[in-house]
DNA sequence: GTCTATACGCAGATAGAC
DNA sequence: GTCTATCTGCGTATAGAC
């Protein structure tokens, strides 16, 4: 999966991790090389210095944490249907990869003037999904709201739990409620309030 | 409402601005001594030290956060009632602090072993807004859920937006949509949603 | 391409005068 | 309590041998 055939992707790969875990302040070249298991220098020999190699890290983090469910709101099936399925996608990938969200979410905001340039203007209201809802909604059999609130509706309430999870533990550990079932329900309640809601015209 | 009247006080509150800005590995202690107007070696006289000061900002921070809501919960009014009231919190919240919540996330995340100490256990689920709904679920008039899931619900779907501002503001200037319109339509669609949710047993 | 050694500046921290 | 001057170590970056 994880491509660490050369030199130059070992050192990617390792800065990927390591930013991802401490930001872009809190990441130390040293760090990313022991992590690479590579020579110090070399960072800088593949990447010229920190700020160039943070830069391809962000964009190439970005790029996966927005782009990769565009996919799924382009297919060919119904809106009800997707939202299950995007809920479910989002799940995975918090849970395969969970720094990502929280480190674009925060270095965004930090260097908003420097990589705001890379947001695909209008991206998700481009989609099919946004259509069919505009469609039904036309139509008069969903609710008229603006189709980015639905969309951001799910992406808080399935990536919010996840990067605030560390005090959400704690909650719950204390009620004796399981984390994983915790998150079952969640998505279940998730794409049942969001399809109630757009029904109840 | 801030008070400066001591040096202590500058020099915190001048923290507390600018961690809250740059975090911990970001902030740099001259900053904050430009920023309350002091002399550098002030901040050691007072706080010792970076690692101190940021402790203290932080745990005000945390308590700030997550405490200012609780008077809310337990008020002696309808669960109905709350629920806008307590989005309103939110949004106000995010509008005078913008950079609390997302520092309070993103710290507990890296140091969550040295400040989860913090977390009053089940403090949500002691509330009067929990047994409000915990009473009516077992009287069934309302949809069986834990009240953690509603209360997940609405703090995802009110601070998200906010810490994905520059991104959701980029979105929706390219549509044409005003900010403010946009959060005011949440707040009614996010209490819509929950409340709706709840009844639909 | 990869390594060792080293330069250099920055940021946290202290000493000590007033 | 507040200031100036200074120390020290760390982290980025480069030089240069192999």
């Amino acid at each position: 999966m994880v491509d660490n055939s050369t030199t130059q992707n070992q050192i990617f790969n390792a800065a990927l991790k390591v930013f991802h875990k401490k930001g872009l302040a809190g990441a130390r070249m040293q760090e990313i090389a022991d992590e690479a298991g590579i020579n110090k220098s070399m960072l800088h020999y593949y990447f010229r210095n920190k700020e160039q190699l943070f830069a391809q890290v962000f964009i190439q983090s970005f790029k996966n944490f927005m782009g990769s469910v565009v996919p799924l709101l382009n297919a060919q099936n119904t809106w009800e249907e997707k939202i299950p399925i995007v809920i479910e996608h989002y799940a995975k990938q918090m849970q395969s990869t969970p720094d990502l969200a929280l480190f674009v979410i925060n270095e965004l905001r930090q260097h908003a003037d420097d990589f705001l340039i890379f947001m695909k203007e209008g991206a998700m209201n481009n989609t099919v999904f946004a259509s069919q809802l505009r469609d039904e909604m036309q139509k008069g059999i969903l609710k008229k709201v603006h189709p980015l609130q639905i969309w951001l509706t799910i992406t808080s309430g399935m990536i919010f739990p996840f990067i605030t999870e560390p005090m959400l533990k704690a909650t719950l550990g204390s009620q004796g409620v399981n984390w994983d079932d915790f998150i079952t329900e969640r998505k279940s309640i998730l794409a049942d309030m969001v399809i109630n809601y757009l029904k109840s015209v």
